[in-house]
RNA sequence: CGGGGCGUGGUGUAACGGCUAACAUUCCUGAUUUGGGAUCAGGCGACUCCGGGUUCGAAUCCCGGCGCCCCGACCA
């Protein structure tokens, strides 16, 4: 895409009203429009990135067997006074609205009720599991205080995976294997090497649910990490006997502050049971499933990213969520190279615009792209093109030929 | 929800209770320039968050809202 074409321009300075690094330099490079506080447009450069984050986790559950499905937001509170959880003192994170005849709704803010109803219409025999569903949805949460940019917003993508098993072992079995799946998303989004499955309170249905938690500062949580093992505990149930449990030795653990971009758990059969989801078994009994759950907050992660990754100057995109693969910096008239790396298949987002070769410069540090091209007068009279890798600032000087075999 | 801070053109800032609310940037015109946010000239753009009050006079002081940020609490 042509840069004079986007209707978004990168700012100078960042807002006043932001602190986080995430938000700053998000807005910043225009990649996110503040609505109101915890509340964020994505525009065309951060809508792409969230999009091919969408696409790497959704690649990662479908090699799973799960099956994507597109859940309301407006919901029925029957199905939640069923499970107990319409009520604010057990659930106050809450945004409830009502219809013109006054009858009450609920906005989403998590689906494990409405799943698993909707569930009965589908599921009779033990023929019919395990089953594997998620979906990558918005949801709503009236959070006290919202903060830290995208991370923690009251209304945020999110892609929930629910399972349901028949015994315990089946459960465990995909629990592990979903476990497996999100080191493999966080490692493709580029941050696998400062992502530490963590073990987090478990509530009433097991001691222990799993968080995956990024090395930051920025960070709201806790952990203690053992290197070796290349796992942590979360401060919330760092107790001896809990370490004794997972036989980590406190002498060895480093204390770091992290992002939960990921959180798996057992339910086991409170939600099934709660809202009749019930299987013959191979005896003609009626069972409910166990049940398991699944999120990654898409917007979170997007954050994380920004504020792990990014340096002085700006933001510094892996490529696998990259808005674009390229970005051309055109000094000269590069429209002719331009057709060329779009015809080949490549993203390229080309500053053809009548600025400053500093300006455009700047611009680039600030959006992040991993590859820059600069076509000027100088290199294309020598019959090269400028290669700069953002992350390393790496530079070398090749004609178009290698360029376009070094990158495809 | 408790505590703290802050609300001024699109953005970032300034302005003693007193002149037509200033500067930078963005944007528009034109000239000049083209390898790190270039230079010059001209121009557009503000009910100073909202509502009351004090005062001859309020962006400035007082009261009440609302909004935003931070710390804490909360976060199956």
């Amino acid at each position: 895409m042509k840069q004079s074409q986007l209707f978004t321009k990168t700012r100078r300075e960042a807002p006043s009203d932001e602190v986080s690094k995430n938000a700053r330099l998000l807005i910043r490079a225009g990649f996110i429009h503040k609505e109101m506080a915890g509340v964020y447009t994505y525009l065309p450069l951060g809508f792409r990135v969230l999009k091919k984050i969408e696409n790497i986790i959704r690649e990662e559950m479908n090699a799973l067997g799960a099956q994507e499905i597109f859940m309301t937001t407006l919901q029925d509170p029957a199905i939640w006074i069923a499970s107990g959880r319409w009520d604010d003192k057990m659930v106050d994170n809450w945004f409830k609205t009502k219809l013109k005849n006054g009858n009450e709704l609920g906005i989403a803010n998590t689906h494990e009720e409405p799943l698993a109803k909707l569930l009965t219409n589908n599921v009779n025999s033990y023929k019919d599991l395990p089953l594997y569903v998620y979906q990558i949805q918005n949801k709503f949460r009236n959070e006290l205080r919202a903060k830290s940019g995208i991370m923690r917003g009251r209304e945020f993508l999110m892609k929930d995976l629910y399972s349901f098993s028949r015994t315990e072992e089946e459960h465990k079995e995909f629990y592990e294997k979903v476990a497996e799946a999100y080191k493999r998303i966080f490692e493709r989004i580029g941050i696998g090497d400062k992502t530490y499955r963590t073990f987090a309170s478990g509530g009433i249905f097991s001691k222990f649910s799993d968080e995956f938690q990024t090395l930051s500062e920025a960070g709201e949580d806790t952990i203690y990490i053992d290197e070796k093992k290349k796992i942590a505990i979360n401060k919330e149930v760092y107790t001896d006997s809990a370490l004794a449990e997972l036989e980590l030795d406190k002498n060895t653990l480093i204390e770091k502050k992290t992002i939960e971009v990921g959180n798996i758990f057992p339910l086991g059969v409170k939600y099934s049971e709660a809202e009749g989801l019930l299987y013959k078994d191979a005896n003609g009994s009626n069972k409910p499933p166990i049940m398991g759950s699944y999120g990654i907050g898409l917007g979170r992660l997007m954050g994380a990213v920004a504020e792990v990754l990014s340096d002085d100057s700006g933001l510094v995109w892996p490529k696998s969520i990259s808005p674009f693969k390229l970005h051309l910096i055109g000094l000269t008239d590069a429209s002719e190279i331009y057709e060329k790396l779009k015809k080949k298949g490549f993203e390229v987002l080309y500053d053809d615009r009548d600025t400053s070769a500093g300006e455009k410069f700047a611009d680039s540090d600030l959006i992040g792209i991993p590859y820059r091209i600069v076509i000027s007068k100088r290199n294309i009279s020598a019959g090269k093109v400028e290669l700069i890798e953002r992350a390393t600032n790496k530079t070398e000087e090749i004609s178009e030929d290698e360029l376009i075999k070094k990158l495809s």
